[in-house]
Order: C-alpha cells, then sequence, then structure tokens
RNA sequence: UCCCCGAUAGCUCAAUUGGUAGAGCGAGCGGCUGUUAACCGCUAGGUUGUAGGUUCAAGUCCUACUCGGGGAGCCA
C-alpha cells in the first residue's frame, strides 16, 4: 500500500478506506478507557490527521511511551468519519512502528505556544511548526506563482552571476570573496596583491542581477532573474536581510508607465494566487498572526494602486498638518515615516511614486528632460514598505556617460554596460522585488527573519 | 552604525526602598475522560547572559562586552 501524503487524505480520503500515513506527532492524548488520540503532521498541510489507537493494539503497551511530540511515525489504518469535533475523518490504526523517537525531556518543542525570538535558535526544528510549516508553503506557492506570471507571459529566465567583480553596482556594502589566505597575510602585514587571488581581481557577491540582465533583455526580450542577492550593510532592521532573494524583470522598449503597469499587475496577480492556492495557511496568518492580512491583502488585489510624482507626494506631506520627525524638503529623500504615512493613512493602499530628484538615484536612471529628475519608481504597501524599487533606464550613450562621471565613477568599469547604448540602444526598463518582503506583506509577519528557512543578518549565520 | 528597552527553571514571565528565588505552561509519576489549547493531584527542575566593580549583603546599583526586541539610517 502506498503511503499517501495527509493533505490528501483530509481532502478526499472516505471511510473504509485503507490509508498508510508517515509524519511526525504533534501531540498525543490518552483516553485510559481504551483509546490514544495522535495528531500526526506530516507538512503537507497546515492541518493534522488524528490517529485513533486502540489501548489493545499489538504492541502499544510498549510503543505508547515513545509516541511523543516530535517522534515519527509510520501508520496504517481504516479511515472513519470521526464523531468527534474538529475534523471530518479520523484513521483507526491498525499497525503503527515509531520510526524516530523525540526524548520528551529534551525535545525544545513543546506543546504550547514557543515565540519567534526562541524558534529562531532553533531553525532546524521551527518548519516543524504550524507557523513556521505554513510559511514554508506559501514561499513556495509564492515562488510558483512568480515563474507563472512571468512564463504566461513569456519572459525568459535569466541566470545571472553570484559572484561579480563589477565593484559598484549602486546598491551598496559587499561581501568580498577570495581564496587568500587572510590569517597568513595578516601575519606578514604585506600589501594584497589580488592579482594572485582567483579571479585576479577583486571580486563579490552580487547585490543585483540588473546590469546583466539588461544585457539578456537587449538580446532575447522579456526576461527576469529571481536567486540570491547579498547585502553586507550593517542593517538592523525587521526589514532587512544579508541575503535575501530578489526578482528582477528586464523589459525592452518598456518606458515608466509600462514599467509601472507591470509591477502593479504583478503584485496583484501573485498576491491572489497565494491567497487562492493557500487558503487554509492563510486563514491561519489572519486568525494567528495578524488579523488585518486577509483585508489587506484583498485591498490590494481589488484595487487599483495610487499613481503620483515624488513631487506631488511631498506636497501632500507639505500640507498633511503635522510635525515630521525629518522635515519634507523637494531633493531630500523620503523617511520611512513619509512612505508610511502615504500608505497606511493617506491612501489607505499601495502607492506607486516615481519621477523622483535625480541627486537621489543612482546613474543608471533615465534623466527626464526637466534636467532635475530620474524615471525612478517605488511601489509602497502597508506594514512593509518599499517592496519594488525600478526605473526606466538610461539609454543615450552621451547622458549616461556623463551620469557616471557625474556619480564619481570610472565609465571604464562599465565598458560592457556601456556598450549596450553604443550598439542597438532602446528604451528599456525593469524593477526589483525583495521577495521576503512579498513574504512579510502576505503572512502578515512582522519580522524578515522569520520569512526566510534560514536567515543571516549581521552576527548571525547559524544553520 | 545610532537611540531606547530587555536577558531569571526547558518555554513565557514575576520577585517592594539592595536582605536566603516564584508562578503558569512544558516534562516525569498517578487519577479521570471519544479526546482535540483536555482536566485534577503530586514531584523534579536555577552559578539570575558574560566579565569586572560598589556593599556586611546584589536578580536588584555601577562599568564594559555579547545576544535579542522596538525605532532610525541604508535599501528590496
Amino acid at each position: 500500500m502506498a503511503t499517501r501524503r495527509i493533505v490528501q487524505i483530509l481532502a478526499d480520503g472516505q471511510p473504509g478506506e485503507s490509508q498508510k500515513v508517515c509524519g511526525w506527532v504533534r501531540t498525543r492524548r490518552d483516553s485510559k478507557a481504551g483509546l490514544s488520540f495522535v495528531e500526526l503532521n506530516d507538512g503537507s498541510c497546515l492541518s493534522s490527521l488524528q490517529l485513533v489507537v486502540p489501548g489493545d493494539l499489538d504492541g502499544w503497551d510498549d510503543a505508547v511511551g515513545r509516541v511523543t511530540t516530535g517522534a515519527s511515525l509510520r501508520v496504517s489504518g481504516t479511515l472513519k468519519e470521526s464523531p468527534g469535533k474538529g475534523q471530518r475523518v479520523e484513521l483507526g490504526v491498525e499497525s503503527l512502528e515509531v520510526i524516530g523517537e523525540a526524548d520528551a525531556e529534551s525535545y525544545p518543542l513543546q506543546k504550547k505556544r514557543h515565540s519567534f525570538e526562541f524558534l529562531r535558535e532553533i531553525a532546524h526544528l521551527r518548519p516543524r511548526t504550524n507557523t513556521f510549516g505554513a510559511i514554508a508553503r506559501i514561499r513556495n506557492a509564492l515562488s510558483a506563482a512568480i515563474h507563472r506570471f512571468f512564463q504566461d507571459r513569456g519572459f525568459v529566465y535569466v541566470h545571472t552571476p553570484i559572484i561579480t567583480t563589477s565593484d559598484c553596482e549602486g546598491a551598496g556594502e559587499m561581501f568580498q570573496v577570495t581564496t587568500l589566505d587572510l590569517k597568513r597575510l595578516a601575519q606578514v602585514q604585506t600589501e594584497i596583491d589580488y592579482g594572485q587571488d582567483f579571479f585576479g581581481r577583486p571580486a563579490s557577491l552580487t547585490v543585483s542581477g540588473q546590469l546583466e540582465a539588461e544585457i539578456y533583455a537587449t538580446s532575447v526580450g522579456d526576461c527576469y532573474t529571481f536567486g540570491p542577492t547579498f547585502r553586507a550593510e550593517n542593517s538592523n532592521t525587521s526589514r532587512h536581510l544579508s541575503e535575501f532573494w530578489m526578482v528582477e524583470p528586464e523589459m525592452p522598449f518598456y518606458e515608466l508607465p509600462d514599467n509601472m503597469e507591470l509591477a502593479e499587475s504583478f503584485i496583484r496577480s501573485i498576491t491572489a494566487e497565494v491567497l487562492e492556492r493557500c487558503g487554509e495557511d492563510m486563514e491561519f496568518f489572519n486568525k494567528r498572526i495578524d488579523d488585518t492580512v486577509l483585508a489587506t491583502l484583498a485591498n490590494i488585489t481589488d484595487n487599483e494602486f495610487i499613481r503620483l510624482t515624488y513631487t506631488e507626494a511631498v506636497e501632500i506631506l507639505e500640507g498633511a498638518g503635522r510635525e515630521w520627525e525629518y522635515p519634507v524638503q523637494w531633493g531630500r529623500d523620503l523617511q520611512s515615516e513619509h512612505e508610511r504615512f502615504l500608505t497606511e493613512e493617506h491612501f489607505g493602499q499601495p502607492v506607486i511614486l516615481y519621477d523622483y530628484p535625480r541627486t537621489i538615484k543612482p546613474f543608471y536612471m533615465r534623466c527626464n528632460d526637466d534636467g532635475k529628475t530620474v524615471r525612478a519608481m517605488d511601489v509602497l504597501v502597508p506594514r512593509v514598505g518599499e517592496i519594488i524599487g525600478g526605473s526606466q533606464r538610461e539609454d543615450r550613450l552621451d547622458v549616461l556617460l556623463e551620469r557616471i562621471t557625474e556619480c564619481g565613477m570610472e565609465p571604464e568599469d562599465y565598458w560592457w554596460y556601456v556598450d549596450l547604448r553604443r550598439y542597438g540602444s532602446v528604451p528599456h526598463s525593469g524593477f526589483g522585488l525583495g521577495f521576503e518582503r512579498m513574504v512579510q506583506l502576505i503572512t502578515g509577519m512582522s519580522n524578515i527573519r522569520d520569512c526566510i528557512p534560514f536567515p543571516r543578518t549581521p552576527k548571525s549565520a547559524e544553520f
């Protein structure tokens, strides 16, 4: 008899059917009258299967003490309609094997609520909890939805490099990659000769696949990357990770309005798909984690995003009639408090801001004719803040060269990037979505460290 | 990196002006029950984050460090 996943049994198992299942014990409740109830979970869904073990089952007297929270079991029996409340069917156990024991004294997961801080310290066991099992399934469904969204539209999935030698991609501190013996070099105290290093020059982990994605956008057409990204910033917040996953589409012949259109339908579409595919898990998040999360997501799928320019946003903020901790002034970057006010209070829904001052944005964004702004856009959502950052790219050779110099960088370091403007240049655009921030938005989890299986943050890289 | 707060039993937290360390949950044992956040009783469990200092006496006061939380900056 083949083993079945619990999600299938709970969905369509019929009384009278013989079933074999494997999984991990969540709880056991004994009835000395001759029964034991065991909640068995196999991770296929949030719900557990209730096992009903008759007290006279062969070998049960010996096994019962080992059927503790966390132990793994293989059982077979007959499905029955459940006379109790809380489940449609239950499994009347006819044979039971304890595969792996879990010592009740030392097993860290107890039959009670744990804090997320504690569970983070046992990241190897936390996916066995309701919350982290659900997050794992949401991440999976969200990944699939992202690929489906782009694949349905003919986008090509491009694998951009993890290791890069562009030492300034414009997005912050980078992790150095080296095979040099730093311990020995420190002892001899010599000047470091990168010619001796693995790549013959300094190398780092990527902070963005955008520049390489532009190469493929201007050859195979609409494309996207979806991979790990690394930032060595000393950021200690609930919205930052040192290693995270980023989705970066890049489209030729797209101007900024096309880019905003795609970003909006992207967010709304993947949100709707996860809501549809992960109903039970989403009910759980709404009940146990954040009772506004389903309403927030419905607001996203049902309404068009607000669009306004940076300049209009500044006017709204100046006229808001409140004291800002940081003053609002055209030409300065908007602060967290400003962005939150716009998306959470003033509009109460996602907002796309565009046309930012060129002085606060990177070199590759296309300059507007006013000479003061660039075609940048940020998508802001309630609670999480900036979830997407993107722009139309500067496609004019002379302007790009000017901007590289203006930003204090060397055009020669970007010779291949500049070449894209020298040969067959086209207007093009793209954006980046922080995958874990999207998971945060969907689940209502307040800390991004709980939205990725093994979080890497400053001073923290266990597991 | 900056500001504020915290670290006490396996977990979540108490402990008056400095005076011998407590509860709930979990665990073990027993009782009861088609149970489902099960219920009732008993028992065990602690170098109070680390290193110094003040004091007759420190969980409590002081200093530094480590880690965690909230906020900020940087960003996705």
